[in-house]
DNA sequence: TTGTACGCGTTATCAA
DNA sequence: TTGATAACGCGTACAA
């Protein structure tokens, strides 16, 4: 009998063969068993003794051979920008459990390598490695790659609408950046600046789109600033900023495009003596936990990020299997909610009249 | 000649059969080609040919059929705690990397669910879906679970000292406190605290050693806290400062276990009142690019994450391969590396003359 | 109610 | 220098 067992490096594990001879039966007979195979009945002593020997030499499918013999890795890619900062875990997590839930695998990669870097994607994705694939969307310079993707694996994007016929889910990032703006103004503020993400991104796009209209909508006009650089760093946060205060004295606060160019941000604030929220109001549009420990504490609009995640996967699993024909998805629920900490407050006395006076309401 | 194409959710793909036909070769041929067996010689004109037709058919060969044939997938797990921190973005990247080098796939898990959930740990390592497991280790609850997974399973701890035959690759932590420590001692510093980490961890240990050491030699004594919760959060970081301060009045200079741990701290400095660096120094061991975007910029002593992530892969293949009876592995190269920044100084006045009058040098 | 047998795509052994 | 052929472990159509 131990003959029959396999060899994995040093361990011996178990296969449906030597499960079968245990239970004195067939191998196609356990494999349906194990599988839960609806139409089949067998007599209940059977089944237990096919369960029973299965759990005493501690059975467990062969993952490659399920694969090749359904053509179905059981695993889902994930790839995502920015990895190193922890913008992004919320969408990971719900995705992860979301998968896992499935019976599916999460397959963690980077967007840019994986759009631009050829090996790496044959390494990732290629001779059925994947299922399929969620890939953040919405940076034109990669929307070609992906579309080549798309065009070998099922894919879904994420954090981005669809394109030439991939679906899309997204979250109501124009509402996140409007939400940001109108409590901005309800504090009196008038005169307000944008600290951008990565340039040509939806998400940066689609935020500052928001306070653009909310802005438009009260008359007024968002200060901005084009850096060289990508941007949506720290970095280029902090770099914004000063341009912008440099260019526009009157500008009493500002939304960030995410907590890193928010962190950026009140590190050049307070180099250079503005005191926040006192002088200058700031709040970002997605939230994190570090937005709790900043100095002073970030108000931001947080965006239901874990849900983005569940339903990617939810999105993706229909397409592989063809359930139905998955059009583009906006995530409006929950709906983007304030959170005020002790980045924002009125703007200072002095500013509020003048503009007030000078803009009206 | 298409019919032999295989079908993939409504994508074609070509397999070993049709690229030989294609190239009217056997397919045994084509595999040896492709895969460049050293012991296989063949006309040059019979080699272009396969290699042209596995080119013009796009052929990739099929990544489950091979895991099964060679039993072996080409996958390796990591396994880390804190994932939703940056922590460990240079580990996660030097392995990554290392793998990608010798054609492996990283597959990312959560150590502890890894360790604690049985339905993760079977969807993650069972079934051969990866022939070998990084895994951090360090934490006592962990350590019967770890040893039990590495009994089916190549496994290395990364992060911590290896145990039950396992081999460990880690980082000289301890070094990496002594320095910190040592730097304060040097700023005049004479009474100093210790912000922990997760408790009952190697590496908090392991930090806190090395820094008792280097206070010990200096005849000093170092003061920590015992809080209830597991620690090493950054909320746990600012309840030991307070508490610690709130005991020992003298305290005049903090070593942090982790970046996390010190943003805790800093957040609550500031709520205090306490001026950092000018009443109170903080240093972290542990660096990631936040630390130079807190307020004030964090001093840290930088260890080589990026290298545990190298040498962990490279000692887990050693280990797949059978090619060496691995030790456990103490990475000293590069050393730790001290970063000041602004949140050390040396002792406020009063404080200065009064400790080192009473504790002399 | 259960068993038989084939094939998924690849690699490795043996033979020519 | 190249070709048959036999596994790897599993799932399933078909037969009994």
């Amino acid at each position: 009998l131990l003959a029959d067992l396999r060899e994995g490096g040093d361990r011996v594990t178990a296969n449906l063969k030597s499960v079968a001879e245990l239970a004195g039966v067939s191998t196609g007979l356990v494999s349906r068993v194990l599988n839960q195979d609806p139409n089949v009945s067998l007599r209940e002593s059977t089944r237990r003794r096919i369960v029973a020997a299965a759990k005493e030499l501690n059975y467990v499918p062969q993952a490659s051979a399920r694969a090749l013999r359904r053509n179905r890795s059981g695993v889902l890619g994930l790839a995502l920008h920015d990895l190193s900062s922890t913008v992004s875990v919320g969408l990971l997590e719900g995705a992860r459990s979301a998968a896992a839930d499935q019976g599916y695998l999460l397959l963690l990669a980077d967007a840019d390598e994986l759009a631009t870097n050829a090996p790496t994607r044959s390494l990732y994705l290629a001779g059925g490695r994947v299922d399929g694939l969620m890939i953040q969307g919405g940076r034109r310079d990669l929307d070609e790659r992906i579309a080549e993707i798309a065009r070998g694996l099922p894919t879904v994007i994420v954090k981005a609408p669809g394109q030439n016929g991939i679906p899309g889910v997204r979250l109501a990032e124009e509402d996140a950046g409007a939400l940001a703006a109108s409590y901005l103004l309800q504090l009196g503020h008038r005169s307000i600046g944008y600290l951008g993400g990565v340039r040509t991104s939806f998400t940066d796009e689609a935020r500052r789109d928001g306070v653009v209209q909310t802005l438009n909508d009260a008359g007024l006009v968002l200060r901005t600033v084009e850096l060289e650089s990508k941007g949506g760093t720290a970095h280029s946060g902090g770099l914004e900023l000063k341009a912008i205060m440099t260019e526009h004295r009157e500008v009493t606060a500002f939304v960030a495009a995410n907590v890193v160019v928010a962190m950026g941000a009140l590190r050049v604030a307070a180099d250079l003596g503005i005191s926040v929220p006192r002088d200058l109001s700031i709040i970002s549009v997605q939230e994190t936990w570090t937005a709790d420990f900043m100095i002073p504490r970030l108000s931001a609009v947080a965006l239901p990020m874990r849900r983005l995640g569940e339903v990617a996967v939810a999105q993706l699993l229909c397409l592989i299997n063809e359930d139905s024909a998955p059009a583009d998805v906006r995530i409006t629920e929950p709906a983007p909610a304030l959170i005020c900490r002790e980045s924002t407050g009125a703007p200072p006395q002095n500013s509020v009249s003048s503009s007030s006076a000078a803009f009206g309401a």
